[in-house]
DNA sequence: TCTGACTATGTCTGAACTGACATAGTGCCG
DNA sequence: CGGCACTATGTCAGTTCAGACATAGTCAGA
């Protein structure tokens, strides 16, 4: 019963102990390559969580109105977790605003299109280059069974979807005449 | 000001008028291969669109309680489809679920990860078919400034989406040693 | 010593979105 | 002639989510 974004909450918390704050964090790099949140959604879902008990904290004296909250799986968190990992995803709405862009595309004057394919193929490489920077610094491939094994798949995944996309605006440009 | 969903409307518009009956049609295929939307909030965008002046329609007698509407884009709206389309996209948070479930692989039990990546791979082979076949029914690739061309652009997206995507599937699989 | 970045917690509003509910005519098939 | 699928419009309640607002301690550097 409880949403994505509390498994996605319970998957950061089983590589360790974190504050709210910590996982706002985590939920930017490296878990927002693949599942986002705001910090106030984030300190909402462990009030639902910790209601349902796959959560627990401890609290110590921090800065701020309200004290430091150090939060942790609890056995019920962690079997619920492992029980939905090898669960089917639900389907979710794919919404592409790129490619929305795409089917009005035979409107537009080409060179604006090209200018806008050529901004996000840069993006693209640019997120590649990351990727592989990241790669690289991954001494070999982690082993299945190491919290390590996760991010190395993770980061597979991204670098062949940027490769994708890259080579499908690079074939954009080509159809818009303007060359690379 | 009008949001993405809005623009999705005016696109579909954009090549003939519709019924928001038909939007919703469309919704689902084509444009739901990358943008979808149910019937209620087309019919809630569709008065925001009138009431910003992008569409219009005519009445005529039909089933149900209301009158049947067939909606047009005005000159306005088609300005501001065409504008639209060379704006850089606003970035979407990526939500990925079966990539925040392979960053908690680790956790998981071979067999029944090894079962789910095997009926990712299953349904994304079976887009990929899919789209061939839509691609082989386009008789030779339509030219720029063709509405077709929208719609072949965005299928060459969706090939190389699902071959990228089958291929982490099948690099997965053999991680989880299960063979192929 | 002041300023700004970082740590740390939360609330609230509004937009976007999902799914259920509600209504009703037409046309086909058995 | 009955039932079902399709056409066609809409409302409503609830969820998710992004972004703004609010508060306050610590620590480094100018």
């Amino acid at each position: 019963m409880t949403s994505t974004l509390g498994y996605a909450i319970l998957a950061v918390l089983a590589r360790g102990d974190r504050t709210g704050y910590d996982l706002a964090a985590a939920m930017r790099r490296p878990v927002g390559y693949f599942w986002t949140a705001g910090h106030s959604q984030i300190h909402a879902e462990l009030q639902k969580l910790r209601a349902a008990e796959l959560v627990g904290f401890e609290s110590a004296h921090g800065p701020g109105p309200q004290a430091k909250k150090v939060y942790h799986l609890t056995a019920e968190g962690l079997a619920a977790l492992r029980a939905w990992v090898t669960e089917p995803p639900r389907e979710r709405p794919e919404r592409d605003e790129l490619v929305l862009k795409t089917y009005a595309a035979w409107l537009a004057e080409p060179e604006l299109l090209r200018r806008l394919f050529a901004e996000q193929l840069a993006a693209h490489e640019e997120r590649l280059a990351d990727y592989e920077r990241q790669e690289a610094s991954f001494g070999g491939q982690p082993a299945f069974g190491d919290p390590g094994f996760g991010g190395y798949a993770t980061l597979r995944c991204g670098l062949s979807y940027e490769r994708h996309r890259a080579e499908w605006c690079r074939w954009m440009l080509t159809q818009l005449g303007g060359g690379l």
